[in-house]
DNA sequence: CGACTTGTTGACACTGCTCAAGATACGTGG
DNA sequence: CCACGTATCTTGAGCAGTGTCAACAAGTCG
């Protein structure tokens, strides 16, 4: 059903960027592939597993009463998702590029948080992590166009560790549906902030940034 | 420094729709009286205390860098606020009118919570009701004027308890400022709400909800 | 009653959306 | 390896929704 192949056991050499819970999945976690767009879990689907991003780039979302999907965040290795309020998923999930995720049951981490502090303490903690990812969420979409997407680029750029040209993995759309404009918008931006000398594009997806500084005024 | 006055302590018939640590904030804590448009809290102060609303209203927001303040929530009777991610506030906090709120030390609960899983459990819960509260946030913020200010009067008619008519405690620069959106135009929505009857003003601040159904439609 | 705060309305500007066309990149089969 | 078909991205023109600026109305408090 999750369209889900097994990948093989070899090498574990996760992204942890997190303690605890994050290092105690890749022991607990098997390591799994998913294909570039397939599902990995669906809305309203019981909420079996948290998983973290191994290699790739996963995207949650909402599909709005309109027929609109809002994406609700993306996530990059050591990001762990899919940790959620209750017994049920309230977003979708799907692989934005081909991606290595490794999943654990929310069972045992659950239970085992019922006898050890120290895992309780961590699954509150990246259940703070998500909250305030949310709030500055809500904070983008307050602001300009221009103000967001420079927030998505800066944001992007400082994942990949800073270096001097990085790949986008999500697309035009993807992005449009995170910020809440429409692909043409987001083109026209990316468009207008190379023209300022702020970025440079190299192909759509690979982008260097040119002037720090100014991405950074864009953004608040 | 807080602009607090303490309150005789006759009465705590607090409106406690949560349970556990909750209530237990209506023992271990102070009740405190804020006068409307009083600051709480600061933000980038030490998040000393936890806080709930027994009566009144109150806003935490942050001022983006263009001086602009975004709104991050209103907290009603029974809502738990300041519960910060580190030790510090990320947010500032006002009575939106003059309030009762109950005031316990972060640190009681938080090394009460070392000891007592029920009690982390319930921090983590209050932590999983903030994010869920932001997320909806977010969604609300990619949506159109209407549906943002036709969410927010269905939110306050519903924490009203679906009176047939209710008061709103916030000011439309308040709900401007939640929503992203300007004075005016929040004023011109609520009017083309009443224009469409979906809702009826009684004065500025009193609103009946005349149409439900319509309502829920513009909302999502 | 008078001053001040809050809310409403109007006219106009501007940002971002819609619809449409074209360009570029990418995957697939020959 | 090339040629084609498809998905993705860019660009343009016109329009709709929201912001800006300004005037006025209503409500509130002394």
């Amino acid at each position: 059903m999750h369209a889900i192949s097994s990948v093989p056991a070899a090498k574990t050499t996760a992204f942890f960027n997190q303690a605890g819970v994050s290092r105690c999945m890749g022991s607990h976690g098997a390591p799994m592939l998913y294909a570039r767009n397939t599902e990995i879990y669906g809305d309203g689907e019981e909420a079996e597993f948290i998983y973290q991003v191994v290699t790739g780039a996963v995207r949650t979302y909402k599909i709005l009463n309109d027929g609109r999907r809002q994406i609700v965040g993306f996530y990059l290795p050591g990001d762990v998702f899919g940790l959620e309020f209750g017994e049920e998923h309230e977003s979708s999930a799907e692989a934005v590029s081909n991606s290595t995720i490794t999943v654990v049951k929310r069972s045992f981490f659950v239970s085992l948080a019922d006898r050890d502090l120290e895992v309780a303490r961590q699954l509150w903690s990246m259940t703070k992590s998500g909250l305030r990812r949310a709030q500055k969420h809500a904070l983008l979409l307050a602001q300009t166009a221009q103000e967001r997407v420079a927030a998505v680029l800066l944001e992007m750029f400082e994942r990949s560790g800073k270096l001097s040209s990085f790949e986008l993995p999500m697309s035009r759309q993807d992005i449009a549906d995170y910020l809440g404009l429409t692909i043409e918008t987001v083109s026209r931006t990316v468009t207008a902030l190379e023209a300022k000398g702020a970025i440079s594009l190299q192909s759509a997806r690979r982008i260097a940034v040119t002037n720090h500084q100014a991405l950074r005024r864009l953004d608040s």
